[in-house]
RNA sequence: GGGCCGGUAGCUCAGCUGGAAGAGCGCCCGCUUGGCGUGCGGGAGGCCCCGGGUUCGAGUCCCGGCCGGUCCA
């Protein structure tokens, strides 16, 4: 046979292949009596109660020995990850350890930090999170043991062979685990691209590792041969030692230091050993993703012979602290690693991790805060990790924020709840499915608290089963949108790389170079340039190319495709240019200057930020520009004022101390080591060696931008607002060197013309304001007032000139300097009186006119405003509408004495109307 | 990045198919009481987020913006 499954070991120490009777797969065993493949559903944890290992209580120990294991065999232990993919575009969070070298090291584009590798690496996976705490063994965080090796074109590290022989002898002679007990059951693994044959290893039902032999590439759910041959293993480190203390739950093993202090503040006793070894083990054995939870509950208490209800009441509390202190654990990674909480991105992860935590929390009615779970959490899980130690406070505050907001929510969404089935209520509706997804959608309203609400009021409320189901079929897949290329990149195939002069010196603005090639004439390329082309939220250069006849073409935009640098000319007829002529190249310097003093004062500004404001502070996007620039950073609050004086302060002291920049090429893997992952605040930087932007002792990043050569240069920072582009996210703008104090001058010139206007000096210019806005509302309000009164002093005038049609009292009126709402109150006024008044108001700007008519109670009975209005509107050419007893309109102004005599005339018609 | 919901008194919010800006709590005053609370009566407090449009008329309808919430990638 000869396949990979088929190695060396299994023929030395004699292994035997099998077929598992029940699923089919083949397995290799050293057991003769080893009937099934060793895997549940197959097969049932034995290890519980009875652990096949040395034994070993904590996670230190076990990690130690697999690291110094491997490092032994000839494997470079490579310091962990962090869990924000900062390095990928499609991923978030790392969910194994071979995220760290996709996809520039599988590639084959970067070189892998060592060959072959051993690592621990934390991961985060939320695809189940309802399994969390309920099953034994699920978990959202977990740190993958591996030992990766790497093989482009041939094998030169190991394969398969050695890979299976390591992975055996780690756990019998490391462990200590009977070689029988080990079971290689064989697959097939694929991901994010790439497959290959793997082996699932069991020891006593509880699969501890995956090693695969990744050298597919899936194209068109084909597989394909890649020619890289690469070692991806991962061993569940929290599940050996899961294994190796036979716990009833992974969850007692991990969180032993932990639970009883945390038992004992939500008052949960100790449960049965029995109990939830059963359930573990039957959990253990199902598909859970499938499972009915409810008829899981009634078969476990059958087995252990207690009722339901009784079996619920011990487990449910546990399921939820397990899954509680799983979350913390996890958030400590995430916010440690600067995940700040949001509504977008990897932030709403944490969010949504945090918001389960406390809905888990309340669920054991307790007043215990999540804060306080995370703080026994922290107290603890810093003192393994200790890079987070430094961190705790600020952890705990941007936990406790979100608490706070998530208290909030759930307050409105009750209130919102109330409303809304109370709206049902009244209309005979019943609150359907759909209802429970808009409330859900628009307003995070989980259907439990909207049941929770209806039972209050006494509407009974059904959820759908499929609930979730429901909302995932609603998102509809959405369409990344790809930013169009200016230009084909396959016209620049065979163009040789670019020589980047403004990398060599920055403040060269003027240049010879020789064309190689012009396209739609319109893209010029050069064999070098000083121009800058945009990238790195830099804006590019922009200037001149100087032909030989004498020509000057102006350069509107450069930009990179490939190696290759392109110059957008702006297009003109006659284009004198040819490909192999020298031209002068000239730079915009003052554009270029103040863009150099923006790009080093971001870099000034984003160290700032992390020192006042903490280290979790990451940028999250920013723009150069020659009048204002805008940096956008990870933060979980609103600047203040202070804070925001404080961080130009410290900024503008490091302008001030004029330290340099410096600015070099190095490898990727040194710099990493040398400045962490700080490094890369702009997002993916592709590449074997990066471009480091140092300021001295304060900030080191990987930019491609122009910098200045000291910081003095940028001669000042100010910034000119903040503002919140989505939750935990903070917008700041600013401006540097010359634009600063134009700015700063602008705002003085304002200033100074309020001040003028006020007639009142600088220093007074507050107090002065805040009088004025106080005496204009009292002036409203005075004004209100006196409208009042004055209408209740014309009121007897006008009753006094009323026309008796029949029983009614026809008013016509001019009113002067009325706006249409005075018409109508004084109107009001009248009818409210004269229920057989009828009443036409009217006030006259600049030639046109606005009539009111409004009709007594009684008097509405003969008249209809709308008809009489009609007829006005004839009389005065307008328009206008309203209802039984009301009418407005405009149209052009009428005398008094003929709107008078017509209405009088109408009224008249209709009160004879009604006689006959 | 996309979808949905909201912005009205100091706070929590009503305000229907467009037609005279509201309630509860809080605040102030008076009475009730030995005093507080309570109870009763009275009062103050509004650029209905901003800008445009439709209309005789917009808190309400349409478009744009700002701010907040929420769900999904």
């Amino acid at each position: 046979m000869k396949t990979l499954y088929n190695v060396k070991l299994f023929r030395e120490k004699g292994f035997i292949r099998k077929k598992c009777p029940i699923c089919g797969d083949y397995f290799w065993t050293l057991n003769p009596d080893q009937n099934t493949c060793g895997e549940p559903p197959c097969a049932e944890y034995e290890f519980i109660g009875s652990p096949p290992t040395a034994k070993y209580r904590d996670l230190e120990t076990i990690r130690k020995k697999y690291i110094e294991f491997f490092a032994k065999r000839g494997h470079t232990p490579v310091k962990r990850y962090p869990i924000v993919a900062r390095w990928r575009e499609d991923v978030y969070l790392v969910g194994a350890s071979i995220y760290c070298f996709q996809p520039w090291v599988t590639e084959g584009v970067v070189d892998p930090p060592a060959n072959p590798l051993v690592i621990s690496q934390p991961c985060i996976r939320l695809t189940d999170l309802d399994n969390i705490g309920r099953t034994g063994r699920h978990l959202s965080c977990f740190e993958m043991m591996a030992h990766h090796a790497f093989n482009f074109k041939e094998i030169t590290t190991y394969w398969n062979n050695k890979t299976v022989e390591l992975c055996f002898n780690f756990f019998t002679e490391e462990l200590k685990v009977p070689e029988e007990k080990v079971i290689f059951k064989e697959g097939m693994w694929s991901g994010g691209g790439n497959a290959g044959e793997d082996f699932e290893v069991l020891i006593d039902g509880l699969e501890v590792a995956t090693l695969v032999f990744m050298h597919y590439r899936v194209h068109d759910s084909k597989l394909v041969e890649m020619g890289n041959y690469i070692v991806d293993t991962g061993y569940g480190l929290e599940r050996i030692l899961w294994l190796s203390t036979g716990s009833p739950t992974l969850y007692d093993s991990l969180f032993s230091e932990i639970l009883p202090a945390v038992k004992k503040i939500v008052s949960v006793p100790e449960p049965d050993f029995e109990i939830m070894s059963t359930l573990s083990r039957y959990f253990g054995k199902i598909d859970v993703s499938k499972a009915d939870i409810e008829k899981s509950y009634r078969e476990i208490a059958s087995l252990v012979g207690i009722s339901v209800d009784e079996l619920r009441s011990i487990v449910i509390p546990l399921e939820n602290i397990y899954a509680v202190l799983d979350h913390c654990r996890a958030l400590m990674f995430m916010i440690g690693d600067g995940v700040v909480p949001s509504n977008t991105g990897a932030g709403y992860l944490a969010r949504l991790l945090i918001r389960r935590a406390i809905r888990n929390l309340l669920k054991l009615s307790t007043d215990v805060k999540l804060t306080d779970i995370m703080e026994i959490s922290l107290k603890y899980w810093t003192s393994l990790f200790t890079e987070y130690r430094e961190l705790i406070d600020n952890i705990l505050e941007i936990v406790e924020l979100e608490e706070k907001k998530y208290a909030q929510t759930l307050r409105r969404g009750r209130q919102i709840c109330r409303t809304f089935i109370k709206k049902k209520r009244e209309k005979e509706e019943k609150v359907s499915a759909e209802d429970l997804i808009y409330l859900y959608e628009s307003h995070g309203i989980p259907p439990d608290i909207v049941r929770e609400a209806g039972n209050e009021l006494g509407v009974e409320i059904t959820i759908p089963q499929n609930f979730y189901e429901l909302l995932a079929k609603r998102a509809k897949p959405q369409l990344a949108k790809k930013e169009e290329a200016p230009l084909d990149p396959a016209l620049v195939e065979n163009i040789e790389k670019t020589r980047l002069l403004y990398y060599e010196d920055p403040y060269l603005f003027d240049f010879t170079a020789k064309v190689l090639k012009v396209i739609s004439g319109k893209y010029v390329i050069l064999d070098k340039t000083a121009f800058y082309p945009t990238g790195g939220g830099q804006p590019s250069d922009t200037g001149v190319l100087k032909t030989q006849s004498g020509e000057e073409l102006e350069v509107v935009n450069v930009f990179k495709v490939g190696n290759v640098v392109v110059h957008e000319i702006k297009a003109k007829e006659d284009l004198s240019i040819k490909e192999g002529e020298t031209v002068i190249g000239e730079i915009d310097k003052e554009m270029r200057l103040a863009l150099m003093r923006a790009h080093t004062a971001t870099h000034i500004l984003l160290a700032s930020l992390r020192k006042v404001l903490g280290p979790h502070v990451w940028q999250a996007g920013a723009q150069k520009g020659v009048e204002r620039s805008r940096l956008d950073i990870t933060h979980y609050r609103h600047l203040t004022l202070s804070q925001i004086h404080k961080i130009e302060a410290l900024a503008n002291r490091i302008v001030r101390e004029n330290r340099r920049v410096k600015t070099f090429f190095e490898d990727r893997i040194t710099a990493e080591q040398r400045y962490g992952f700080t490094l890369y605040q702009g997002g993916v930087v592709p590449g074997r060696e990066i471009r480091v932007v140092e300021i001295e002792d304060w900030d080191a990043e990987a930019c491609g931008g122009t910098h200045c050569l000291s910081t003095g240069e940028v001669g000042l920072i100010k910034i000119i607002r903040s503002m919140r582009i989505q939750d935990g996210v903070e917008r700041i703008e600013f401006a540097a060197g010359s634009s600063a104090l134009k700015y700063v001058q602008s705002l003085e010139k304002t200033l100074r013309e309020v001040s003028e206007k006020l007639g009142s000096p600088l220093e007074d210019v507050l107090p002065s304001v805040t009088k004025l806005i106080e005496e204009y509302r009292s002036l409203r309000k005075e004004n209100e007032a006196l409208k009042k009164k004055l209408f209740r002093l014309i009121k007897d005038t006008v009753v006094a000139q009323a026309e008796k049609v029949g029983v009614l009292s026809v008013i016509v009126y001019e009113v002067a300097e009325a706006e249409a709402h005075d018409l109508l109150h004084l109107a009001a006024l009248i009818t409210r009186d004269n229920a057989n008044a009828v009443v036409v108001l009217y006030t006259r700007e600049n030639g046109k006119a606005t009539y009111l008519i409004l009709v007594g109670a009684n008097a509405s009975t003969i008249v209809d405003a709308r008809v009489l209005g009609r007829k006005i509107m004839e009389l005065a050419e307008g328009r206008g509408g309203g209802k039984q007893d009301m009418f407005t309109g405009r149209g052009r102004y009428v005398l008094l004495e003929t709107l008078r005599q017509r209405v009088v005339e109408e009224v008249s018609k209709l009160v004879e109307k009604i006689n006959k």
